[in-house]
DNA sequence: TTTGGCACTCTCAGCGGTAGAGTGCTAGCA
DNA sequence: TGCTAGCACTCTACCGCTGAGAGTGCCAAA
């Protein structure tokens, strides 16, 4: 079970005490909405949420609700919509999180156990169970150590001389990177045989472990001369792994947004794509979400980004600081089911922080 | 410089032997069609071309080309547009493959060369390099081999007693995987020292080395339990990665697709999306691209997967049989700009065929 | 405080008319 | 025989209009 402890994020706290009667029709348009995709009129939700009172009755309420910038109309004579802060209310306030069921969970626990996988593999799984649950676009990062550890190097030979450093890092991560062969012999102060290589890898192999970047780099120097150099692109290699840039990606449920009423248009759809490709706007996100762990929603424009001015974003870390650390989530129109998505988004990191 | 002696694929060659005017017309029609998106009539043709014949005699020479296949009309009173046919008779035996700028082949170049990069990033590259150079989607799918070969192996030992297997085979790539614990015990018939891992790596990295799944799961079973047992899982790991499945895909330029008109809809959208995300459409691809080298043009209804009826795809595969395999291509409208996107793919291919 | 009633507003779908682009055909010309 | 000019015809895209429908806001009464 996913520990329900952590409230999803606070942005900014609604300003308002809300009636009851306004509470409920909030949340009745809010769902109705999320539901339908079409402005909610007062007859329609008396009709379908069997409420006591009249249209009349609602509509005053409604003009409440929008004079509180809850909701807004598109035009003069159109149902309500909820605005951005009326999804935050709601989100905050008003929705009682669906749990997941149980044989949701339980399917999701099995296909992670189910075989022996890579992480990048696991991180392939998790897009898509987010994906297929939530019905919107998954997002997953790759887990990157916030201070990457040396565990273990391997100098492998290929066919045609060319020479492979594989360097595994305490999370388990793996980094590879060719050796230019020229530079091999210069540092070896001649052609490298493999016994030197073997000795440069069982030496370095005893001399760094645990270490960081900087550590590998200061204590290779007092090494042999190919060890010495060796260490040097371990030591970038450990850079590399540590800088919080973040390349790849892994998505999975582009077509659930594509298929949402609000990106039928396509010029819509370009800052998605942006998001889903390249992950600049990613990077962004993980100090903010490194501070707080839990849940995160941003909905609509509380983004800084004015392209994503109409998705909503929930997303949680995954891993924490000392081991290794990665963003996920799922991404869809400010219009989107926060009741299921955030239980699942707080699930699946939960199945993920286990796993690693 | 790229190779110019293999043609693009000849998939049905085309049945027709054109006049020197029909020839003419139709390649004017393709290259102001792909431009502009509007289907183009006979009178815009002769202004915009310069011909010294009247738009009446345009007129009838298109109405041969329709009469054959070449052209289509989407209604009586509109422009003409290519059919499949025609653009394929375009590529066949019209189209002026545009060299690429000696400036691009350069930046190209050097955008690869610039680096120390993992194999990963390489092909990340490649699919941004396409999708750039072209204005279409680029797809990169990673290098498999056809038959795995195993080079070296490596037991690591994470933090909290997890075991990793990493390794690599004859082309370089890197495979890793968790042990799982228990049985691992079980085979060395109490739990398993560092000494006892190091011995068992050393054993099968001298045992194994050059050797396929089967012949890695056929050796194993002569060695120590313990070895016997990772043999087994690196068996695995061979199999897996000379399956014919491609689980990862690169791409890049999805947004430039997006642009174009005839994807404004949204819903046709749909099937380049499947393409782009998961590549069971892809693992189709590789034996028709193993088969024979090249750069292979597929257009329109020439797939037999219907949803890409829209949809032309250039590709091509990089790597040799013998070494490790993979596709690269860019998908585009039909509409596409032919010329210049088959030699760059063919370059793109080329360079990374260097590279690996 | 709630409700029913009523006038008002705005969108959406359908319709007709028009301008423009393009074709096909035919008769005449080199 | 091949090319061209002219002409009638066709079809789309666009514009403005209209009526139906949905929904609101407000007011007076319960």
């Amino acid at each position: 079970m996913p520990e329900r402890s952590q409230q999803a994020a606070t942005q900014s706290r609604p300003p308002v005490d809300l009636t009851e009667r306004q509470r409920a029709v909030l949340r009745a348009v809010v769902e109705d909405y999320v539901l339908s995709a079409v402005p909610v009129g007062s007859r329609a939700l008396v009709r379908r949420y069997g409420l006591t009172v009249s249209p009349a009755t609602i509509r005053s309420a409604m003009a409440d609700l929008e004079a509180l910038g809850l909701l807004t109309h598109p035009h003069t004579s159109a149902g309500r919509v909820p605005s951005d802060l009326g999804y935050r209310y709601y989100v905050e306030a008003l929705m009682r999180e669906s749990e997941l069921d149980r044989a949701d969970t339980l399917m999701i626990r099995h296909q992670f156990s189910q075989v022996q996988l890579t992480s990048n593999d696991w991180l392939r799984l998790a897009a898509s169970t987010l994906a297929a649950s939530t019905r919107a676009a998954a997002v997953v990062t790759p887990a990157r150590s916030r201070r990457a550890k040396f565990a273990h190097l391997q100098l492998v030979d290929l066919a045609d001389r060319a020479r492979m450093a594989v360097v595994v890092l305490t999370d388990g991560t793996v980094v590879e990177r060719h050796l230019d062969p020229a530079s091999l012999t210069r540092a070896a102060g001649g052609p490298a045989s493999q016994e030197d290589l073997d000795a440069a890898a069982a030496e370095l192999n005893a001399e760094l472990t645990g270490l960081t970047a900087p550590q590998a780099r200061r204590r290779g120097r007092k090494l042999t001369p190919l060890a010495a150099h060796v260490a040097g692109a371990v030591a970038e290699m450990l850079e590399e792994a540590d800088g919080t840039s973040i390349e790849e990606v892994f998505t999975d449920g582009l077509a659930y947004v594509l298929d949402q009423p609000e990106f039928a248009g396509g010029t819509a759809l370009r800052p998605v794509l942006e998001v889903l490709q390249h992950a600049d706007f990613l990077e962004q996100l993980l100090p903010m979400v490194t501070r707080r762990g839990g849940v995160h929603v941003i909905i609509g424009r509380e983004n800084p980004n004015d392209a994503m001015r109409e998705v909503s974003l929930i997303f949680a870390p995954y891993g924490t600081p000392e081991r290794a650390l990665g963003l996920l989530g799922v991404l869809g129109p400010t219009r989107m089911a926060y009741p299921r998505a955030i239980p699942t988004v707080r699930f699946v990191s939960s199945v993920l922080n286990d796993l690693i």
